[in-house]
DNA sequence: CGGCTTTTCAACACGGTGATGGTTATCTGT
DNA sequence: ACAGATAACCATCACCGTGTTGAAAAGCCG
């Protein structure tokens, strides 16, 4: 039973990673809602029919892209070390800090999606993402953390605020380092987080 | 002197209103994204020709709309009496409050543009409107705010938190009164944005 | 090699775009 | 109320992207 899994088609891992890639350079030169799944399977070298094969729209593969770059975001998160010897708020400052070292890493194609022309929808998947991978965590770290409406009116509020945050630094060309923003949210809005969660 | 603004002619204010009202229809009935201008100008009752002579595109006239409703919301605000006798969060409350009596007024069309599914751009306006008319006023009301990216940055994370805020009420089914999601905001979220400030 | 899957290719009808020029309807100032 | 101005209408144009089809070519695997 350990080789029940058949091996996957090598060409759809390969056709999937072309339109992705390709979908990822042309929303850095482009508005997204703007692209059209010619131009993508053009930029791919595919053929236009072959795109249907695997998605049913460009939304469908930007999903796709979403995936892979949060898995990486996550992956990153994951092996970082817990500091359980710092006080709350700065033993989560590692964390912020993999978040924006990971927009700087792929700064065009996040700058391109968040911004005012941008995709709400990968505003909306972002957005879950920094839910899932700073604020629940912190959150099952607390106590006798608040219920209801006003757990997830305080999650929304953070997460929400963070992505507007990551979405200032990239427009605005980074005007303080990646160092700088994870020092400044840990001290400053993090804090707030905590105690909101400790009632 | 007194007269020399020539009045405007009507059938353009006809014209626009028209086209605005059929947009912000078509908007709660399927993604924004997926509109074209036949289908707007269709349900206008308007000849399609007649769309160009006045915007470019489905993002100009999205941005008329959001012209009016902020316009809404800046009056409703402004003619909001001033209670500088309350402590300093509670003060703001009634504004806090005008924006979710307006949100609610325009239910439908908020959830459809704020959500998932609306546009990238109308939440940059929307965002815009309430850094404006919220956390702009605040600022000038604290004596020795910080400056420069330390002050950008809080804004915009406010700001960010509060649209996250209204999206999720809205998304939601609004769980919590208009009156209790402002009286929540004002006590938990507001002073520590107010202590930033006051650094 | 042989059987299977993926990709390619040409063709199709359909719908939206942006712009043209000419006609009709409506408004404004006198 | 009329004449000139301006806005709205309409038919038409070439162009591009869509989503789907069926059959041929290429690639993968045992």
């Amino acid at each position: 039973m350990s080789k029940n899994e058949a091996r996957p088609d090598p060409r759809i891992g390969r056709t999937r990673g072309l339109l992705r890639q390709a979908l990822m350079a042309l929303a850095t030169e482009k508005r997204f809602g703007s692209l059209s799944i010619q131009e993508v399977t053009r930029r791919a070298g595919l053929n236009r029919s072959t795109f249907y094969l695997h998605y049913s729209g460009l939304h469908e593969l930007l999903e796709d892209c979403a995936r892979e770059l949060f898995g990486q975001m996550r992956e990153s998160i994951y092996q970082c070390p817990a500091r359980p010897d710092l006080p709350s708020p700065e033993r989560y400052e590692p964390y912020v800090r993999r978040v924006f070292d990971h927009l700087q890493e792929h700064e065009a194609f996040y700058r391109a999606m968040l911004g005012k022309r941008g995709d709400s929808y990968f505003r909306a998947l972002f957005q879950e993402m920094l839910t899932e991978l700073i604020f629940e965590p912190m959150r099952d770290d607390a106590p006798g953390s608040p219920h209801g409406s006003q757990l997830e009116l305080a999650k929304r509020f953070y997460s929400a605020g963070f992505a507007g945050i990551a979405t200032w630094w990239l427009e605005n060309g980074r005007p303080i380092s990646a160092g700088e923003a994870s020092r400044q949210i840990t001290r400053d809005l993090l804090p707030d987080y905590l105690r909101l969660l400790d009632i």
